[in-house]
DNA sequence: CTGAAAGCGCTAACAT
DNA sequence: ATGTTAGCGCTTTCAG
């Protein structure tokens, strides 16, 4: 069995609430002591059992991070930037996949309450109406989403997609479309409304939904499109490759993401960079009361190797 | 103040002990009573405080993954397996991202043991000393290294290596290379062993470790490759393009892992397909007792685009 | 089948 | 500066 603070305790001679001071208040108990406590519990092994402490103070250093996929390479950097700068404050995180599924999502979200401080929403799948309901029992931080009266991590993503359909027209596209993402999602609409163009959609947010898209962005006689994400760019791509269209001689592709796969894909893919990590390391500040209120982080437009000039 | 076990009990007319057995050891309660004291429970929106319980039964319901690097696509396709299936047995995960540093991966290990019933150790970076001194302290299933006494998923790259090279030789190569991974890499080692062609390297674990390489592989006249992994792979891809080398035409490419990249690139990338999901269910397994000793699970050698005949 | 009581490991008043 | 005590929410003997 290991160590307990009692061991600690009785192996320094000392009560058991000043092992506990010397841990959590050490400024209240004499250099000496305190060193022969921590002594002690070196020699012990001791660590505190962060369970048995969150049971008293109601704190439980950990963090609840949940996304709607972790396949979704999206999301790996950002949960591995909120992951490493939790750890930094001293907190552990639970990562929860909802694997696209509200139902999952808010049963997740149920059961991790009790044993977190807060939770990281990301992209959720939930209705506003639930997530505020939610927030009742735990502190949310939203990202990807507005929700009333949570504080929420956006990405600038309206700006991202007037910079493209600019970067197209310049290129001299004028029939242009966007491949929109699931009609719930908060990205989606947003892109959508500043582009200000004829959609398609609504797709899978998948490779497999962009390339499902490939024969109605033909039919529709399109040359310039923005996609809801990287992976249904990247699924059109391959979708158009297939239809004998090519990228971007014949047709330019613009993503939403920068995820890996786009960067190492041939052609490059031309996207709307998402602030990912500063997004995860940001939600985290904001549920640890390091800062404030609803946070846009800004985009960066990326031109690479899926777009080009217009065919004529 | 979320509702206690004492706030049913209360409203349900019964001791908290008869609340507590009515959820963890139904039958031992009377029907009647206990949908009395479900529905009192239900009312309150009563959960089980899980931290609560774990001090007093030693189980956490909890479980460790201690990942080498999130954002290497390898691991989200695990991660995710491991914990949809752990979500099954009621278990919670942690994710703990070591990001490549031995240090922080015993620090995380160590933080994590008493929160936690177990800790499944994905292609650890730390010695097999370490870990099993660290094994001391909490139940560990390690994927992707061998550690005596300690049991582990295995995956089969051996053969995976062996039948990689056998379709270059068939395809005409005759100079081979093995692009090794970082030294302390199991699956490097098993791979290589079983290629037993000459190895370039060590490389980084990167794309950018494979475009790096690209010279040494010109250099050496080699027509025939097999990379660590598929990041590895892509960046060769990627770095051989630069020099004017084709792939497959003038040199033919193998990865390994079968992640997301690799499947949407172009040319797509023929390579030994792990088992990354039933690696995550069966450490999980492996953990909860569920099965046993050391598993060696089937890889899956897929031809794709990446290789062809070889030039003449 | 249910109640009473002790205790898991720790912290937080309150004393001293 | 340190010891005493009570108690966090729950389970688990032990009685009844």
């Amino acid at each position: 069995m290991a160590a307990t603070i009692r061991d600690v305790a009785r192996a320094s001679g000392v009560h058991v609430s000043t092992v506990s001071r010397s841990f959590s208040a050490p400024h209240l108990v004499n250099d000496t002591t305190r060193s022969r406590v921590m002594a002690a519990a070196d020699a012990l092994g001791y660590r505190p059992n962060r369970a048995a402490r969150a049971l008293t103070t109601g704190r439980t250093l950990n963090l609840g991070l949940v996304v709607a996929d972790i396949a979704n390479p999206f999301f790996p950097p950002l949960i591995k930037a909120a992951q490493a700068h939790a750890r930094s404050g001293d907190y552990h995180v639970f990562v929860a996949d909802a694997d696209e599924d509200p139902r999952a999502e808010e049963e997740l979200i149920r059961t991790l309450t009790k044993q977190v401080d807060g939770v990281v929403l990301c992209s959720p799948r939930l209705s506003n109406e639930v997530i505020v309901r939610l927030a009742a029992d735990v502190p949310f931080v939203v990202v990807n989403r507005e929700v009333d009266g949570l504080p929420s991590v956006l990405m600038d993503v309206a700006r991202g997609a007037r910079l493209a359909v600019a970067h197209l027209r310049a290129l001299g596209h004028t029939r242009l479309a966007y491949l929109g993402g699931p009609s719930g999602s908060w990205t989606s609409r947003q892109a959508r409304a500043a582009a200000g163009i004829p959609v398609i959609g609504p797709n899978q947010p998948t490779a497999q939904g962009g390339a499902d898209a490939a024969e109605a962005v033909v039919a529709a006689g399109v040359t310039g499109v923005l996609a809801y994400n990287d992976l249904v760019a990247l699924g059109l791509v391959e979708g158009l490759a297939a239809l004998g269209v090519r990228v971007p001689e014949d047709v330019s592709v613009v993503g939403v993401d920068d995820i890996l796969p786009g960067r190492l894909n041939r052609p490059k893919l031309t996207t709307v960079a998402m602030p990912t990590e500063a997004a995860g390391r940001t939600a985290v500040d904001l549920l640890l009361g390091a800062a404030d209120g609803p946070v846009t982080l800004p985009t960066a437009f990326i031109v690479r190797e899926s777009t080009g000039e217009a065919p004529r």
